[in-house]
DNA sequence: AACGAGCTGCGAACTAAATT
DNA sequence: AATTTAGTTCGCAGCTCGTT
């Protein structure tokens, strides 16, 4: 078996996202294709790609009962690391990031992990997706975060608003884009408000709800 | 019992690159 | 130039499992 320049590129966004369910793995392929891309390959196409490459040794897959989908991850030798642990409580939570930067992938971005925190204060987004040099921050919420937390979290979001980013972008349950945008009316300044927009595209099992625009 | 979702095996038609 | 090998894509049939 030969490994070619899409299998690298998948391998690569998977060691970044760490794990991620057949839905990602659909609109990555067909993204890493050409760079860009419209609609998702085939969930046939894709079960082909994770098969072939877990014969190869490099990701695993497991589709456990409660979830009605396949997941997937690198290994050591697909990755150059230890594998992710799985069943984790944020599970759901990094399946859902994954969902959303392979859709990004697919607009033609690059995604990239947001810095790490500087301290414990401080707030890590999900991801980065830049274009053309311009950057945006993406989160991805399913449930609702204590209330107070939002106040620290929008006030660095504010900040950053004012430097580095273009943009923050929360992807959510409908009723969770509620709440993220009803808390930063309270507390994100006027001038980047407009900045931070909400998409309600996850239902409560995390999964995309089929139809829902991805608009960025 | 019937149905739908998701996964796999198989076959077919195609492209791209390496080999002869 | 012809052949071989690897990869891509799709549809269909058949399977399991959970829901209606």
């Amino acid at each position: 078996m030969q490994l070619t320049r899409r299998d690298e590129q998948m391998l690569d966004w998977l060691n970044v996202v760490r794990m991620a369910d057949m839905d990602g793995v659909r609109w990555a392929l067909a993204a890493l294709k050409h760079g860009h891309a419209d609609n998702p390959v085939t969930t046939r196409r894709a079960n082909q790609w994770v098969a072939r490459m877990a014969e190869a040794g490099l990701v695993e897959r497991v589709r456990p009962m409660y979830r009605n989908r396949q997941i997937v991850w690198p290994t050591y030798a697909g990755a150059g690391r230890t594998p992710p642990a799985l069943f984790r409580q944020t599970m759901r939570h990094e399946l859902a990031v994954a969902a959303v930067s392979a859709r990004y992938l697919a607009k033609g971005y690059e995604w990239s992990r947001d810095r790490r925190p500087e301290s414990p204060r401080d707030h890590q987004g999900d991801g980065l997706a830049a274009r053309g040099g311009v950057v945006e921050l993406v989160e991805v919420e399913l449930t609702t975060k204590k209330l107070a937390r939002y106040r620290v979290i929008h006030g660095i979001l504010g900040q950053r608003l004012n430097g580095e980013l273009a943009a923050v972008t929360y992807w959510c349950t409908p009723e969770v884009a509620r709440v993220v945008d009803r808390e930063a009316d309270r507390f994100v300044f006027r001038d980047q408000r407009n900045r931070l927009v909400t998409r309600g595209v996850f239902d409560n099992q995390g999964r995309w709800i089929e139809g829902s625009a991805f608009a960025v």
